[in-house]
DNA sequence: AGTAGTTTTCACAAAATCTACATAGATGTG
DNA sequence: CACATCTATGTAGATTTTGTGAAAACTACT
């Protein structure tokens, strides 16, 4: 299987490269452009990119201008990472083509949803809608959950936890690596967070609450 | 196959030599800096340092600082040494992109192993991730021992301990080199709580147990 | 601003693990 | 075989990690 081709821009490098990692990981291609001048040519002398991530805020030529210049040729499908959202912002980038927005700061797992969700939609997607495993049937697009045919209220942040812990069931995760892809890249706070969530979750899942296992001394795990 | 290079920056050289010899047995190829100037100096004359250990806190140029004048050039794979673990340091240490934490005293085990994972995230890596010998196959990434199949329910330091004596089966282990690189080097405690470790592993380990054979006046040794 | 719902922190209880120690057993030596 | 060493094992206390409930902080929506 090919995989597909996703161009990130941004002008950090940090940025860039957490973007990187977690596009990587999940089965993508990822290029890099650290300009909007670059981001333009890298653009046009690939021929199948699938897909753009872009910042609005660059030196030089700003995420609006390179979109329009894109857009000028053609429709591959754009995400726009922006500073809390702005609503002329939105206004500004629906006008010019803008497929997604995205606040700064966000969640990785947040960031390959909606990648996925766009070129699903485009159909050259190639994930699943809907995970299911031991009874527990997530339905991503709807954002919610049902237990053995009974849908159970979740909270945000319950859900992409439960919907992490299945896409890597079996594996042990510590609170550092859930952090790193469920949280915001932006949070620093207690680990312990993660303990009340999984209590919640597991109250709420009854009594397949069990199947997520404290990994002592490292962290929790699905079992599998 | 060619062994990967990684730089330890540390200004104490007891800790070097302690890093040093555990990746040195590891694979690696070791270069050392002292302070935070000798550091940036030979990561740009080197020019293939697959990953830099660095410590915080040094005199003259810290960690931080370090960080930031290679980031300025490299996106090379950083693992920040920092004393326990200090929520504002994460901070400061994301903004300039470190790659990992390990907070101090750690155990070489451990080190070796983030290592790995980083080397294998960043498509350099090479070691695997399941063990396998006479039945016990051991699951890194799950943190899961099985034996004959069946799962074996082990603790932190059991499951470290294990992994150690298959990775090194056939060798006569004293306590001393088992609490060298299974322990935190800061453990100065009784050598003889590896015994009850042991115990504990053989009892868990049913029938199969006694393969971790005691080497009078010794050690321990795996069967091989 | 007020309210409901969510997320995070905190403090203490509970559990699991680790370590030290005492004693019993095993091994090697002359 | 007696003695000195070293190892096995059970127990109990110390330590570390996790569970939990409640309060505080934060959000989103009126």
């Amino acid at each position: 299987m090919e995989r597909l081709k996703v161009l990130v821009v941004d002008d950090e490098s940090r940025m860039r490269k957490l973007v990187k990692d977690f596009l990587t990981k999940s089965g993508y291609d990822v290029l890099e452009a650290g300009d909007g001048e670059q981001a333009v040519d890298t653009f046009f002398k690939e021929k199948d990119i699938a897909l753009i991530v872009l910042d609005v805020m660059m030196p030089k030529m700003d995420g609006w201008q390179v979109c329009k210049e894109i857009r000028a040729y053609s429709q591959v499908p754009i995400i726009m990472l922006t500073a809390r959202s702005d609503e002329q912002d939105e206004l500004t980038g629906f006008k010019l083509g803008v497929d997604e927005y995205i606040a700064k700061p966000f969640s990785p797992k947040i960031l390959v949803a909606r990648i996925e969700a766009i070129l699903r939609r485009t159909g050259q997607g190639s994930s699943e809608d809907t995970l299911e495993y031991a009874g527990i049937v997530i339905d991503k697009v709807a954002h919610q959950v049902t237990i053995d045919g009974q849908p159970v209220d979740l909270s945000f942040k319950e859900f992409e936890l439960l919907t992490y812990f299945i896409e890597n069931k079996g594996i042990a995760l510590s609170r550092e690596k859930i952090l790193n892809s469920v949280w915001n890249y932006d949070y620093f706070g207690d680990a312990r967070t993660i303990d009340t969530h999984v209590k919640k979750l597991r109250s709420k899942m009854g009594e397949k609450g069990n199947i997520i296992r404290t990994v002592w001394g490292m962290g929790y795990k699905l079992e599998e």
